[in-house]
DNA sequence: AATGAATGAGCTTTCATTCAT
DNA sequence: AATGAATGAAAGCTCATTCAT
């Protein structure tokens, strides 16, 4: 029962074909994604995406930063579920929930952005936003070192090596269906495993 | 007259080839790359690609086995290196310095086998080989696992976890001058680390 | 209850259409003329000109023909003005008055004309009309050398050579503002030398 | 009988390239004429004309550079031929002449040339260029004037009168095969007029 | 009747591949 | 054997035209 007597014949179909471009980047590359196949994949014509982005970099850059606002948003809401986080041991847990989350809805777009090949068409404001992640797990790593509760050594390094496990996770999880199909018995040790890569050992 | 008169004017073009494709592949994506930039960094003529390679699909196929083969070749010496193996914790120190030398031998060819968009152009026999250094990793992680040293789950999965977690590293190594340029000390925490998130916990 | 209700909201559109239409082909040409252009330019909706023309070649034709006839027009008022003529100049100067006229009121529809660009896209009857200019200087060139006031040669080039100085003229004063930012002295000018470019010299 | 052994598979593919898209550009209009089509002319492939040419735009204004540059070198000579000129008449003699030969010579350029619409495609160079060709008449017009031979009045504007007859004349004689066609006559006839559009009546 | 978002044929441009030298 | 100019199929992009609102 919609107010609106008048619904947008195509709403949003920004998104709609952010989404297709993602899909498709994640699949092909962005170099192998022809224009062509994300409007066939979004269901409109060609001459349609470029009512919505000028160029095929402009819809790059569009998803890209979507998927990295999506990925910050989703993981700042997980990161402050809950109240102030008591342990580093907690606050690991939430980030790991904010992952699992935005890959489980976003799988396509995790990996694209997980990707490296991005140099060839990030602008300048897509670059500055690519850090973003890193410098907030980075943050949460120098606490936890302070703590005592995570092991020593170049805050960025430990990001990259969790960062990087979560990757591998996820890219083997896709061709089966993703993060979702995983029982989550496996998805629990997964994260053990994890946390014990930055934990520091209590004795010695 | 020439005593060398038989002797191929360019030794090994096809491996200074592979070379360039690999290094371009891993910085701007296998589709990303034109082939006259190819013969440009291989400083030959585009032509002369043609010689050796019937076209660029099979320049990418060569390219990604040469590399697949390499780092298994790395891999088997390592783990042989100075007799069988004790203990499941020097088995993996033996696939760290595999992967180790390797990534900082060939950080390009590295980068470029953990790209996950081969799907465009691998051939049947690329493919096949493609799953061949997990079913070497799984074996060991299966092998682990009976011994009680590493942690239990799906071996797959921490097989992802762990070359993630590795990869994640070189990523973030490399615009600052790869593996070699890091301090052998934050080499060693990282071994640590993703020994850590295989090894099983003594106690609970 | 509008006592209006039957009388359409815009008179005259595709006289507006036409004067917009013409006005962006002589800044840019018929085929570097877009129909989003034509719209904008006539504060309408791009759909609204289809409703007058079918095309955007008809409303190419259109226009020409609409600049064409209302020359023609404004020529035949002008030497019908003041009765019948006497002397060739005194035709003469009633051509050059017509012109100027038109010139004037319509700058954009006379650069428009002659252009001679209008192959790709004039139809038989734009092509029938186009001559008729042609004809008419002709005409009046011919019984101006019965009589004796115009130079001997073909009638043809002659009106090639007087049509093609006064389109010089402005086309020079078209960014100036028109014919009618030019002194009135300086037009008399010109009215003279092309009337000495038709004379025959008294003498020999 | 060539000294070069070697002689290239196409020569000046450049200047062949300029003088297709130059015949083009005449009948079509820059906007209205395709690159295959110009490719097609020339007789090669699309793609050889970006080998030369980065854009259309490029080969249009290379087009508009190299046809301005041949009339203004073709003018220089024509009135440089035969020592220095006497009296006004004489160098309008040989204004003529050069505008004459380089019509004959390049009908298409010509016509290109006396386009009114540049405005969409030409860079600030071959806006630099555009007026070069009136600086020149217009010097010439102005001697006259000092020296009692030319009307008075403003002498840009005499330009355009007699430009603009000449353009006239030539595209009148275009579609019939150009001012060579015409009977020498006719053309000595046609420069008297312009003369006398040009010079200062003896008495009043 | 008027609108402008949507479309896809067609245009500009790129690039893997060929081949005369 | 090596080259790189030449090619044309295919990619990115534009714009005349349609049609749901």
């Amino acid at each position: 029962m919609n107010i609106h007597s008048v619904a947008p014949k195509r709403p949003d179909l920004d998104r709609l074909l952010i989404d297709s471009a993602l899909a498709l980047f994640a699949e092909r590359t962005y170099e192998g994604t022809q224009m062509p196949a994300v409007a066939q994949h979004a269901g409109v014509g060609v001459g349609s995406i470029y009512r919505y982005f000028p160029s095929k970099e402009a819809l790059g850059n569009a998803a890209f930063r979507y998927a990295k606002r999506t990925l910050l948003d989703t993981l700042a809401e997980a990161l402050a579920d809950g109240g102030p986080a008591g342990t580093a041991r907690e606050e690991f847990a939430r980030f790991w929930r904010g992952f699992t989350r935005y890959a489980s809805a976003h799988p396509d777009a995790f990996v694209f952005l997980e990707h490296q090949q991005h140099d060839t068409f990030l602008d300048p404001e897509s670059r500055a936003l690519a850090d973003e992640l890193h410098r907030v797990a980075a943050d949460f790593i120098e606490r936890g070192q302070h703590a005592g509760a995570i092991r020593d050594g170049d805050a960025e390094q430990l990001v990259g090596l969790a960062l990087g496990a979560f990757t591998g996770l996820v890219k083997l999880a896709r061709p089966a269906g993703g993060l979702d199909a995983l029982p989550a018995e496996d998805l629990d040790r997964a994260e053990a495993a994890v946390w014990d890569l930055l934990h520091r050992k209590a004795d010695r």
